[in-house]
DNA sequence: CCTGATTATCGTCAGGCAGACGACTATGAT
DNA sequence: ATCATAGTCGTCTGCCTGACGATAATCAGG
């Protein structure tokens, strides 16, 4: 029997990306210029319509790609060298949230490394890196359409903050903020992202004990570094586990 | 300048729940049986399309009222009688997840005390509790179609292990296990929530200590009851914390 | 009434882990 | 050589948890 999908309603389906780094010392996420109307000018979160034949998650690694040449990475194979961490975080259906048409937002997280250069992607509108409070704390006093300092699109300071909640959290129980180092890093490099990441100084004796004491969690790799200056530090890429049990404490307020 | 939506792919968006309470000692997931092809006859979780001008979590409010008369709460104001635990859980989209048409379906978990009766919907069709391992634990071998055996229709046996899994993990850290309580209950009908949704046993001595120490989790309402059996119990409603810090301790294996 | 079964509640103790912080090490800069 | 910087190892104390003994208050049945 021929079915008929007219008889239900249709929305559009996008993807909306949270994709967050650390550099220098600070939380930051990924924003484009929008180039079209609607919030022709104001800065939003890299996304777009899902494809008819497209799965959620292979859209969410196209746009990514797109936005940054990341690759995706699947947790069940080796980390290549250009990976980042990507899942789903939440999805957004407000009938008003898109003034052209209803559409419900599939909004994922990536979690990156600090990368070379912001590339901008195929498209030539502009991409850059922003302090996640610079993107949220705008009050839309000075919301001038191509402000700066307008906030961002739709609902996506909305969707940003989820976001940025979600990778607060996670890092507590998971082993999810060695996304956020290359590869090889140093213990205070860890600490460093955990310090972005949730904006408060921890202690760098307790911190190197409990990470090199959680089984799995690092590996040496044997190198050691000294590109922060001071004592040459080990090396570690992160190793098999991806659940800390008993998990990193966020300082009390 | 108007704005053709045909340029985009159209999608059929659904709600669907997983609705979870504990009853008889055990975990307990809300099941509907189809009427209709495709999967007619088999196992599903309660659900339906989104209307045009609805919100999602309204959508996932208005199911789970047609279903089972419980109201979706809203964590800002007091707990009604008839109130439930709703959040969303997550979004399915895989291309062939339906074979009729390109359906995206934004699950949603709900957790509810132990009803009265499990009382059918507004459609005629069958609904029932089922444990969520009978649910779960179908290879399909026994999968003709009617067969109370079957797996779940669609990729519904995917998305109810994932909200029994959030459940499991999210009473650890907050006080969502009230949410399988009624308003008034004592610390041994909390500690049986606890150890249905896990499948474990808990030391009643210990998960008392725990649970009256944890400020705002329990507040005393003055009564007593013994409807288990053997010494009085106080009774206690949810108090006003959500978080539970430290959190409670599921045992390890 | 007495006994046992059942559930609730309080207490004790040892081990583990986290926060605070002292001490020492190994590098680069001046 | 000295200093500044960052990394690493230890110590101590307090809190929390798991294991488990002991007591309290009810009901069922002899």
């Amino acid at each position: 029997m021929p079915y008929d999908p007219s008889a239900f309603p249709a929305f559009a389906v996008s993807v909306d990306l949270v994709v967050l780094t650390v550099r220098r010392h600070s939380l930051c996420a990924l924003a484009v210029r929008r180039g079209e109307s609607p919030f022709k000018g104001r800065w939003a979160l890299p996304g777009g319509f899902v494809r008819p034949d497209e799965d959620l998650a292979v859209a969410a690694a196209r746009e990514l790609a797109e936005e940054t040449g990341l690759l995706a990475h699947d947790p069940t194979l080796p980390v290549p060298p250009n990976a980042a961490h990507l899942e789903q975080l939440a999805t957004y259906g407000d009938p008003k949230r898109d003034p052209r048409m209803r559409v419900v937002s599939v909004a994922h997280l990536a979690l990156a490394p600090d990368l070379p250069a912001p590339r901008a992607g195929g498209d030539a509108h502009s991409v850059r890196w922003a302090p996640v409070e610079s993107l949220l704390d705008r009050e839309g006093a000075f919301g001038r359409d191509g402000d700066l300092a307008a906030p961002l699109a739709f609902d996506h300071a909305r969707i940003l903050a989820d976001g940025v909640e979600r990778a607060r959290s996670k890092i507590e129980y998971s082993s999810l903020a060695t996304a956020f180092c290359p590869q090889e890093f140093t213990v205070g490099e860890l600490r460093r992202v955990y310090e972005a990441v949730w904006g408060v100084a921890l202690d760098p004796r307790n911190f190197h004990r409990k990470v090199t004491g959680t089984p799995g969690f690092l590996v040496p790799t044997g190198g050691t570094t000294t590109r922060q200056g001071g004592r040459p530090a080990q090396l570690f890429r992160a190793g098999g586990a991806t659940l800390l049990n008993p998990p990193m404490l966020r300082p009390e307020v």
